[in-house]
DNA sequence: CTGAAAGCGCTTACAG
DNA sequence: CTGAAAGCGCTTACAG
C-alpha cells in the first residue's frame, strides 16, 4: 500500500508546524487566531497531495472510535439484516461507522465478539443479547461502556433497550385466532428464556385464558434453536395428531414459521381450511405463499434508528440514563388466519 | 466510560518498563530473553488487572488495522445478506474484523464509504461495485490499497473479483426453457452496463440464437433500479400482451423475480400453465410460491470465503498479482419451468 | 537479561 | 499570530 500522506507532509510542504496544519484543517483557524493567507496556503497543498486524515490516529488521541459494535443473532436473517440497514443509515447520518458480528444465538460467540469489539475501542454496542449472556451485560455496565439491547432485554438487569410489546401483539395475535372461529389454537416457540419469546407465549397463554380456552395440556411446543428442522416436525404432528387436535397454530418466529409451513405442506394440510396459521415478522416467503400469512408486523425501522439515538446519546454524555422504549406492533390480517 | 488499563499500568504494577510487558504480553520473551519470573509477574499482574490491549493503538503502530471494508448494494437484500455472513465468518478465522457499508447501486455513496473506511485504515476492500464506478476502483490501484471485487468486475480494469460464470448460468437456463418447450422467451433485466447483467444478457440470447429463436424485436426488458415496481408492471405487461405473447419469462436477479411474481399475479396468469418462469438466485419466497421457482442457485458460500481468502493473501502480500475466480453455479429445476 | 527512546499520526494546552 | 512539546497506547531497534 502507497505510504498516506501525513499532517506532517503538508506541514513540511508548508514550511509551518503540524499544529497548524491541524488547526486549519479541522477548522479551527479562529481559536488559534491562524493568518488567512497561510490557511488558504495549508489548504490547497492538503488537496493537492490528497489529504486523507487517519481516523486511527484522531480515535487514539481522543478517545473515540465513531464505531459502533452491532451483534446479532445472524445477520444473514432477514429479520436481522433489515435491522443493520436502518442501523447502518442512522449511524451514518450522525457519522458512525458500524462493526457487526453474529452470535448465532451462542453465548460464548457473543462473548467473543465484545472482546474483540471492546479492544477495537468501539464507542458502544447494539446488541440483540443471546439467552445466558446476562454477564456479559453486566460487565458492560460494570465498565460503563455504552449500550443498548434491541429485540430481547434481561428484566433483571439495568440497562437501555428498544423492544417492541411482543405481549400485546402476541396477545391480540391469538385473539384474531379466536375471533375466526379457532379453539384449539397451538404454539410454536423456542426452547428458551428469551424475555421476548416469554412475552409472546405469555400474550398467547393470557389470550386463551381470557377466552376459556386453556386446556389441560399445554399447546406450546418449544424447539431447540440448533435443531429447528427435526424439533419443529416432531412438534407440529404432535400438534395435528393429538386428539383433540389443534386447528390454528401460532408461530413465534419467521423462521419457525418458515420450517413450519414446510411440514404443513408436506403433511398436505390446506391453509386455512384445515388449519388456520399467524406468525410473528414478514417475510418475503409470506406473500408468495398460496394463503399469505397474518403476520405480527414489527416496526424494525424505528427499533434501529431508536437505539442508534439512545446509544449516540449515551456516549456523547446527553442522557446517562438507561432508557427503555417499547413500541407497538400491528398485526396485519390476511388469508392464513381464515379472515 | 471507565479508564482502560494499559501496558504502563501494567509496568508501573510490576516495576518495569512497558516495553518488557509488550514483550512479555505478545509472547516474544525469547526473542527479548526475558526472565521468566518477571515474565509470569507480569502475566498475572495483566490478569488481574483485565488488560484489554488497545488495538487502535496497535494498528496505528503497525499500520495494519485487520478489518476489512466492505461494500454491498443493500445488506438488507437476502443475496448480499448471506454474502455477508460468510465473509464475516471467513475474516474472523484470520482474525480480521469487517466493516459494512451499502452502496444502493449508487456511485457517490459507493465513493463515500470508500473514502470514510479508508480514512479508518481498512487493510482491504471486499465490493460489490456500482455502475459507473470505474474510477473508484482505479484509485484503489494507484494506491495499492488491496480490493476483490464480487458479483461484478470491470473487464477493462485490472483487478481480483470473484464472480459466477453468468454467461453459462444464463444460457443453461434459458437452454432448459427451450427444452420444456417454450419458443417465445422473454427477459426481465436491469437497465445498467454492470458485466454480471450484460453476461446474464449475452447468455440468453446466444441460447436463443443457437436454436433459431431470435425474434426480429428484442425481448429483453430493461428495469431501472430506482423505480421498479412501476417499471416492472409496464414491461411484464409489453411481453404477454404483445402478438405474439410470450410463453416463458427468465428473470435476471431475484429481486426483479420477486416483483415480477407480484404481478404475473395480480395478471391472473397461472405459472407454469400460462407462463413458465426461471430466475437467478434463491429466495425464500420461491420455495413457498404454488409453483416453486426454477432458478439459478450461485454458489455464495463459495464466492464470500474465496473474496476472503484471496484479499488476505493480497494484505499480507503472499500473492501481490490479481486473481480472477470464476465460479459455476447450478441450475435447480423446480415446477414453474414446466419441467 | 532489561530499559530508555523514538515514533506511528494526530490534537491541544502552553509559551512566546 | 505561530510553534515546540507532550501525550494517546502501543512496538521495536538500539544501547547497555
Amino acid at each position: 500500500m502507497k505510504k498516506k500522506v501525513s499532517l506532517k507532509d503538508i506541514a513540511q510542504a508548508a514550511g509551518v508546524s503540524t499544529a497548524l496544519v491541524s488547526y486549519v484543517l479541522n477548522n479551527k483557524e479562529k481559536e488559534a487566531r491562524v493568518g488567512k493567507e497561510i490557511a488558504s496556503v495549508i489548504r490547497e497543498i492538503a488537496k493537492k497531495l490528497d489529504y486523507q486524515p487517519n481516523l486511527l490516529a484522531k480515535s487514539l488521541k481522543s478517545g473515540k472510535s465513531h464505531t459502533i459494535g452491532l451483534i446479532v443473532a445472524d445477520i444473514s436473517n432477514q429479520f436481522f439484516a433489515n435491522i443493520a440497514r436502518t442501523i447502518e443509515d442512522e449511524a451514518k447520518k450522525n457519522n458512525y461507522t458500524v462493526i457487526f458480528g453474529s452470535s448465532d444465538e451462542n453465548p460464548e460467540k457473543s462473548w467473543d465478539l465484545i472482546s474483540v469489539l471492546i479492544n477495537r475501542q468501539v464507542d458502544g454496542f447494539i446488541i440483540a443479547p443471546t439467552e445466558n449472556s446476562e454477564r456479559q451485560i453486566e460487565y458492560l455496565n460494570s465498565q460503563n461502556i455504552p449500550f443498548v439491547l434491541i429485540d430481547r432485554y434481561f428484566p433483571g438487569i439495568q440497562s437501555s433497550y428498544v423492544a417492541t410489546d411482543n405481549y400485546q401483539a402476541s396477545y391480540e395475535a391469538v385473539l384474531h385466532l379466536i375471533k375466526t372461529g379457532h379453539d384449539k389454537i397451538g404454539m410454536i416457540a423456542y426452547k428458551n428464556n428469551l424475555v421476548h419469546i416469554k412475552e409472546r407465549k405469555r400474550g398467547y397463554t393470557q389470550a386463551l385464558a381470557d377466552n376459556n380456552l386453556l386446556s389441560e395440556v399445554s399447546l406450546i411446543k418449544e424447539v431447540d434453536f440448533n435443531n429447528i428442522t427435526e424439533d419443529i416436525e416432531i412438534n407440529i404432528k404432535e400438534l395435528l395428531f393429538n386428539k383433540p387436535p389443534v386447528n390454528a397454530i401460532f408461530f413465534a418466529t419467521n423462521t419457525l414459521a418458515l420450517h413450519g409451513l414446510k411440514v404443513i405442506n408436506k403433511l398436505n394440510y390446506k391453509i386455512p381450511d384445515d388449519l388456520a396459521v399467524v406468525c410473528f415478522d414478514e417475510g418475503d416467503a409470506f406473500d408468495f405463499f398460496y394463503s399469505p400469512l397474518t403476520f405480527v408486523d414489527q416496526p424494525i425501522v424505528e427499533v434501529g434508528k431508536e437505539a442508534v439515538r439512545i446509544l449516540i446519546d449515551q456516549i456523547t454524555n446527553k442522557n446517562i440514563n438507561p432508557r427503555q422504549v417499547s413500541i407497538s406492533s400491528r398485526l396485519v390480517i390476511r388469508k392464513s388466519s381464515g379472515a
